[in-house]
DNA sequence: TTGCACGTATGA
DNA sequence: TCATACGTGCAA
């Protein structure tokens, strides 16, 4: 019901979307929500927005029709996030400050792309030129249900098995996307408009009611299956993940910086506030940024270690592993671009999440495609995400 | 095959 | 030192 609720508001809201966007002359109908910023307008010249707008209005209305609470509601931790990029976010200040940090951009959206996914965040660069868009809306119907992919979250989580140990790289920290303290900074966040939903507070903080009680994800009001809810399946469709890839910067021209987070539903939320959706490093801060400095995701990290680790951990280590000889024990490290990667918040209901004290698993659904598979690599050679390509991923972002 | 629990590497 | 999360073994 409460979804339902949420669903409403949108509805209004996006209606005047949908408006909006059909007016030419408005092509940034968020721009308004920055006001201050001015940051856009060296946008407008390289992003016709209109057009990919107009293409986007009838997914964007069916997509409502059909998720209508796609969003904030269901991520309490969001808010946190978005604190903490409001805090720390050079970039939009303001945006942080309001809403929770999601941004959806219409763009990449439209392909199906993780965007669908709850969870799901962009990072791009950040830079300056950013600002732009917040758009509202979000992707369309196909993404939800259907399209995960054998990404299910318990689909190979770990093997029992599996790595011996595999090297990694250093890896420690795991929190995801926006965790890590510093690179939160860099984060562009997205922000959003959160006007659209129903739930996005101003202030920032979804909290509000997610006593529902969704599991897993179970379903969702779509029926659908928890694991697309999570965004797992960033492998299916396009760029595989969430890095927008090409299309995202040339075709759609969303902003660079910017940083998308798309929220799926929850199923009415999740039964514990605290520990749904939670962000990673609940006290800390969210663990790292990606961990992966090198392929950095996060801006901030630019210093990357280089230790050696080659995204996705290919080959990791050439530092220390090498010198052994053996492959050292090191932990292996999450990759960084694929779509469990991606994901900013643990889901808290999983296994994973409930059982974190005794288990110490990061959350299923943030669980790296690559970790998930042997260290020494199904072929022997080095997977890579479909859809993360590594270190390629975020050439993109360059 | 999946879930759970423990040991431990890692980073703050 | 603490929290997080990988690696791994065991149980179901
Ligand atoms: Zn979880
Ligand atoms: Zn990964």
């Amino acid at each position: 019901m409460s979804s339902m609720t949420s669903g409403v508001c949108v509805d209004s809201d996006l209606s005047s979307m949908l408006q909006r966007s059909s007016a030419p002359s408005h092509h940034h109908p968020n721009h308004h929500g920055y006001g201050g910023q001015g940051q856009v307008s060296g946008l407008a010249p390289m992003l016709d927005y209109t057009t990919e707008m107009d293409r986007y209005r009838s997914s964007i209305a069916s997509f409502y029709k059909t998720n209508v609470n796609m969003n904030v509601t269901n991520f309490p931790q969001s808010a946190k996030l978005a604190a903490r990029l409001a805090a720390a976010a050079p970039i939009f200040p303001p945006a942080a400050a309001r809403l929770g940090a999601m941004a959806t951009a219409p763009w990449g959206c439209h392909d199906n792309m993780n965007m669908n996914h709850p969870a799901a965040m962009f990072w791009g660069r950040p830079k300056p030129v950013a600002t732009a868009p917040t758009h509202h809306h979000h992707h369309h119907p196909s993404a939800a249900p259907g399209h995960m992919t054998s990404s299910h979250p318990h689909t190979g989580v770990h093997q029992s098995g599996g790595g011996s140990g595999g090297g990694g790289g250093g890896g420690g920290s795991e929190g995801g996307g926006a965790e890590k303290h510093g690179h939160t900074a860099s984060l562009p966040v997205a922000h959003g408009s959160g006007h659209h939903h129903p739930m996005a507070p101003s202030n920032g903080n979804f909290l509000p009611g997610y006593g529902g009680g969704a599991d897993c994800g179970v379903i969702n009001k779509q029926g659908h299956a928890h694991s697309d809810m999570m965004g797992l399946s960033e492998g299916g469709s396009c760029n595989g993940g969430g890095v927008m890839g090409g299309g995202f910067l040339g075709g759609l021209g969303i902003p660079p910086g910017v940083i998308v987070m798309a929220m799926g539903s929850a199923g009415g939320g999740i039964s514990d506030a605290s520990s749904a959706f939670q962000m990673t490093g609940g006290q800390r801060a969210l663990t790292d940024c990606q961990q992966h400095p090198n392929s950095s995701p996060c801006p901030s990290s630019s210093s990357p270690s280089s230790s050696g680790v080659t995204t996705g951990g290919v080959s990791l280590s050439s530092s220390s592993s090498s010198s052994s000889g053996t492959v050292a024990k090191r932990k292996r490290k999450r990759c960084g671009v694929c779509g469990p990667c991606r994901r900013l918040i643990n889901c808290g209901v999983c296994s994973s999440c409930r059982n974190r004290k005794t288990g110490h698993q990061i959350c299923k659904f943030r669980k790296c495609e690559e970790l998930k598979k042997k260290p020494g690599g199904a072929g022997g050679v080095l997977e890579r995400p479909p859809s993360a390509p590594t270190g390629e991923a975020f050439r993109w972002f360059f």
